[in-house]
DNA sequence: TTGACATACATCATAGTTATAGGTATTATC
DNA sequence: GATAATACCTATAACTATGATGTATGTCAA
């Protein structure tokens, strides 16, 4: 199951996983949570969605992950890695890149 | 084959083409051509995927199509019907609140 | 103490979207 | 008369997100 560079119509779970993380460790549960949250409910990915990218990610050595009990609760907490810094890097400006386009085409004057 | 609102991850090939015809009725290889180009080369949607978007929004009533004889060419016009005008504000907001969503989690302080 | 709800993980089937590749036909250009 | 550009079209493959479902544990109120 190859996944081939998204052409980030697609990939936004992704930017936004590797973005929380860029923060702080977490665990898949709250990362839904708070890209629920911190999006203003705006952006809602499930935990069918979440988890397999978290495995996904953590299988291309861009998190990694580190099982741990807290508050009685076993909970995978995640963290970046330098590669996976790298990749947010790419995939903040291939975002940017897609959304100036997006508005260079609905903004832009003449016919 | 139903389509349910897009997510807005995906969906904006339908943005962009209702976008263009918004301005002044076009033809489909014209389409496919101004988008490379008013997104200055950002985005590139092939025959392949505007063609078909061009049927279904004919099927939907949102353009209306008319075959005319252009520069010794045959060429198929679509323009903007008034469900098609409705539906492009929709898209634009909805385009709106996910691209300011992504911004509140990516450019969002504290943790 | 039990039933309901929240937490926390996980996977699968399906539906929907875009990309790729191919196909036809006409007109311009060299 | 060959090649490239214009102009249309379709089928298939690849990918993503959703929704359903499943497990297990912890909390809290009745």
């Amino acid at each position: 199951m190859k996944k081939t560079n998204p052409s980030f119509l697609n990939g936004v779970p992704e930017l936004l996983v590797l973005r929380l993380l860029s923060r702080r460790e977490m665990y898949g549960y709250q990362i839904v949570d708070e890209i629920r949250t911190q999006t203003r409910e705006t952006l809602s990915f499930g935990e069918g969605c979440v988890y397999p990218y978290l495995h996904y990610l953590e299988a291309q050595k861009q998190v990694s992950s580190q099982r741990r009990e807290v508050d009685g609760r076993n909970r995978n907490y995640y963290k970046l890695t330098t590669r996976g810094g790298k990749r947010l890097e790419e995939l903040t400006s291939e975002w940017k890149r897609v959304t100036a386009g997006v508005a260079l085409l609905m903004e832009g004057q003449h016919a």
